[in-house]
Formats: C-alpha cells, structure tokens, sequence
DNA sequence: CCAATTATGGACCAAGCGGTCCAGATAACT
DNA sequence: AGTTATCTGGACCGCTTGGTCCATAATTGG
C-alpha cells in the first residue's frame, strides 16, 4: 500500500473517518458492537503491523462484510486511526491510575506497567505503529506525538506532584527508556533481565 | 507479503542468499559494485520499511534489473538479510571506536552517537526491523538480537573496563534509553530535547 | 576466433491487494 | 402494512505485487 489510491471518493482527505454514529430512526441497525469490533482489529494490527495486514485478515476477524467494514471505517485506514485513538486513550487511562500511588511507588510501577505488560512481546502499539507509519503518515505521527507527550507528563507528574515542569527531562528520560525496553524484550530478552535492567535505572528517579 | 510464496525453489528455506561471489574465470563479469548496491538498499528499507518497499523501489534504487537482482540476492528478504549484516557490522564498529575513549566520557559519546545521529529521525535501522518483522521473522529476529546484545556489551565495557559483567544491568538500561529515544525522535521530538533527556539520565551512569 | 559461461533487460505470470457496487434482507417509524 | 433507511454478503475490478524465464549481449580462457 502507498496510501491514497486513485479513486478514493473526494471529499476531505485527512481525518474524516465517516463514522458517523447512526443516530436512531428509521433503517435497519447495526448488528454489531462498535468497541467490540474495534478491539478485534486491533489485535490483528498489533500483532501483524499495519501493511502486513490485508483486509481479509482483518474482516475476517472483526466478524464484518467489507461492505460493512467499509460503511463504518471507510478505509483501511480509517480503522486504523479508530483503533489508535481507543487504545491511546485506555492505555493512559490505565497510566494514570498509578499516578496516584505514593511518589516512591508510581514512576518505577509506571515504568513496570509498559515494560512488562503480561501480554507478551508485542510492544506498545502506537510504538509500532510510530516505527511504521510516521515518517511517511502524518496522522499517525501526530497522535503518536501527543501519545508520548501524555506518556512524559504522567511520568513528571508521577516524579514531582507539586511542580510536574521540574521534572520534565528526568520524565522524557523515563519515557525512553520504557520504550527501549520494549524492543529489547521484542528481540528476545526475557521478562526478568528486563526488571533487573530497570532496577538499575532507579538513579533517574531518585531526586 | 507474507513470506513464502507458493513457488521458492525447494532448497534450503533460511539464509541460502544464494550470493556466491562468483569466482572468476569464463563468463560476463559483474558489471556492478556490490557494497554499493546495498547501500542503496539500505536507503530505500530505511525510510521505506520492508513491506512498503517493492520490487520496483529496490532495482531502480541499485539499479539493477530483475534477473541480476535474483542471481545476485535471490530474494527480497535475501537481500534485507545482506543489507542487515552489512549494516550491523558498519554500526558496532563506529560504536566501538567510542568505547575507547576514557571512561567518563564513553558512556555518554555512546548515547548520543545513538540517539541523535546526523542523518536524521530515520531511527536505528535494525531496530525498524525488529519492530517490524522480528515477530514473525526468526532470522531477522536472531540478527537483531545478536546486534543488541552487542551493544549492550559495548556499553558494559565503556561503563567498566575492568569488569564488564559488573555493569551488565546499567549497559543494559542504557541500551534501552538509547533506543526509546529513536522513537521519541521519529515521533517528532527535536534533537535538543532528547539531548537534554540524555543529560537527566546521568544517574544511570554515576558509579 | 571459438566455445563456454555468465550477466542483462524486459516481457510475462498468477495471486493478492484495497476498494466498489449492487441486489436483497432487515428492522424502525408512521 | 407500507415506507424508508440502513445493513449485509459476495461478486467484481483494476492494479500492484514478488517472482520467473528467455533471448541476447558481454567477457573470459583456450
């Protein structure tokens, strides 16, 4: 794929995703579940990268028609930035919560949190999607952008409640190093080498 | 694509590039400088990724046609394999040069060869490819795991000369930190920033 | 100069791709 | 019940893809 194929219809080209929620009236209603379906296709993208993944694998495993499919996301992808959009927001969400812990719990719990997911070696979404798209999409690069820029002020916030900008360098600091870890543990590291080198990162967030 | 296509030549499946430098004697000689038409493949998988780049990309980049492309690398992974030693090769080399100098410098020279290369928000161009393929791809994933444990070695000799096993787990976050910034950056961070971050991880490298 | 051997260009291929479209089924509203 | 708006399955389309093949050009050793 190189994005833009000739007969895409007209029409607005960037984040137009013509979902646009059905609002209740007459007509026959959507036998599917929105997050649902959504949910699936991330899986797939997660798993497979977005080029690698055509549109039988992901209509297949969304449980959709591809006129279905087409209706509701407008192209492949279009899917792609509902996914990215749902999986940004929970994926902070569940971020924020350890916020919360006491200071000298939250940013090593926080960095555990992305460098460790139970969910096996897939690494961070929105990452691979980064790694893939950005240079040449600028969508995805911009909700990568403030994906990361959330990611960072979690962690300033995390590092120092009172005054977050104080801590602003040490929280990019974290930022990359729970990235990195990522690709290490995609390239084979176990799980346990991975806790040791964090453990040895514990200078950056000492004050 | 989706690796093996019905009709590969039996043969051996793994890393048969069937490159055979062919010994001279009778026969038309190569009319074309290998390293240098793998660099030029370099370029195009670095700011391409490998399944957006095609067949077509490839050849026109080395300028080559399609049967010598074959009779030289025999596939397009052959030729990503080719292109992925040569350049990890290229990669530790200036990497170890760094590591020469003295120990309070080393680390930090190392970091920042890393995180803010010159040639621009490209990122490190094997860990594209573990991003991309290492999951499905047990070569390319062998290739980069080898590639990152040397790394990390390098770093574990900068931090400790005499004993590098003793800073195994520091090497290691730094290894990590460097690599999260390549996505920090490609994600539309500008340099200094990440410079500022290197800076703030100082903690790591303090004995 | 001839034979042997290899490289080269380009035509060619089947398969897979993302995307379109339509005929018919289905459900809500009047 | 009838109308209207939508959803659904699948046939279909043109294009691109990675890969093959062959006739021809080029270069060597004898």
């Amino acid at each position: 794929m190189r994005f833009m194929t000739k007969h895409t219809t007209a029409s607005s080209c960037s984040s137009e995703t013509r979902d646009r929620t059905p609002r209740p009236g007459p007509g026959r209603p959507r036998a599917f579940d929105e997050d649902q379906v959504l949910d699936a296709a991330l899986q797939v993208f997660w798993t497979n990268g977005f080029e690698a993944t055509s549109l039988d694998d992901l209509t297949s495993a969304m449980g959709l028609s591809r006129s279905s499919f087409y209706a509701a996301f407008g192209s492949k992808q279009g899917v792609l930035m509902a996914v990215l959009r749902n999986y940004s927001a929970s994926a902070l969400r569940q971020l924020d919560e350890l916020t919360r812990l006491p200071r000298e719990e939250a940013p090593m719990a926080m960095l555990e949190a992305i460098s460790l997911p139970k969910e096996g070696p897939r690494g961070c979404m929105l990452v691979n999607c980064i790694a893939e798209l950005a240079p040449h999409h600028a969508e995805v690069a911009e909700i990568g952008r403030t994906h990361l820029q959330r990611i960072e002020d979690l962690f300033a916030k995390a590092l120092d409640p009172q005054d977050p900008e104080r801590a602003r360098d040490k929280a990019r600091a974290l930022s990359a190093l729970a990235i990195g870890t990522l690709t290490l543990r995609k390239s084979g590291l176990p799980p346990d080498q991975i806790a040791h080198a964090l453990a040895a990162a514990r200078g950056i967030v000492a004050p």
